[in-house]
DNA sequence: CGCTCTTATGTGTATATACACGCCCTTTGT
DNA sequence: ACAAAGGGCGTGTATATACACATAAGAGCG
């Protein structure tokens, strides 16, 4: 009976994957002068339409004030615009055009990652499970 | 045949897993005025004897300059301590008795932010496969 | 209408992460 | 011995993350 295996600990081992994994898209996401991070924020606005900044960052499991400055970057880059939504609460966002043609060229750069992350696992079914199990701990 | 399913974006998914598991540990963390981050390595560092900054780096997955600063950040804190190995190459590292006690107070802590990680997660057998899907990843 | 309550957004501050680069010291080749 | 080469370390700069706090504006009520 084991006590204190820190081999076992969730927190070094999430925060290790993340930093490996993040290493991983952003060295090919660098060669259309982005991050990662800013591709996974473009493509989620790009998929949902007239979502406020919380709820934006609900689906992206984001600290609200932490997609904030994420996008304020975004914008300053210039692709993506925010808008006031009518109804005056809140604002929403959607691609610049320099933003769709951006998303567009790394789309292939992405598709590669996760090619090279697929084989890396070995199989499918070991990439399913470890999909299966990121989705658990997000929900913590 | 899917083409491009999000939902299956490695890069979201580790970094929404390191997000919220990172944030169930920072939680109990603050309580000893520490954060998760910097309780991963003081463990390190108890663990590890006479390590340079660059083998403690990579045991823990860990850019080299992101480690110097969190171990900066440490000293300036009276948790740590650095010397300089006697063959004059490179530093190693210790825990100062502040550090140790500090570190002994965190260790229930993060007992119970494992206990409750495998709650969430349902069962041991759940838990070792997320383990084992982060330590494979991590090897990116 | 004005007060309060809720909801939504943004800022201050601290920490974390990593690439590019520079510095210093040791080792090695001649 | 000295110059070149390499290893190890820290800094400059940019981005990411989140808690605490501040701000603004619609919604409901007397």
């Amino acid at each position: 009976m084991e006590q204190d295996d820190f081999s076992l600990c969730v927190l070094d081992n999430a925060r290790k994957a993340a930093r490996a994994v993040s290493r991983h898209y952003d060295r090919l996401a660098r060669q259309v002068g982005m991050t990662a991070g800013q591709f996974s924020v473009l493509v989620a606005i790009r998929q949902g339409r007239e979502e406020s900044t919380g709820e934006l960052a609900e689906r992206l499991s984001m600290e609200r004030t932490t997609l904030v400055r994420n996008i304020a970057l975004l914008e300053r880059k210039g692709l993506v615009i925010s808008e006031l939504s009518r109804n005056g609460r809140g604002k929403h966002y959607l691609l610049s055009s320099e933003g769709a043609r951006l998303l567009a060229k790394a789309l292939p750069l992405w598709r590669q990652a996760q090619k090279e992350v697929l084989g890396h696992l070995g199989s499918n079914e070991e990439f399913m499970k470890a999909i299966g199990a990121l989705q658990q701990l997000s929900k913590l």
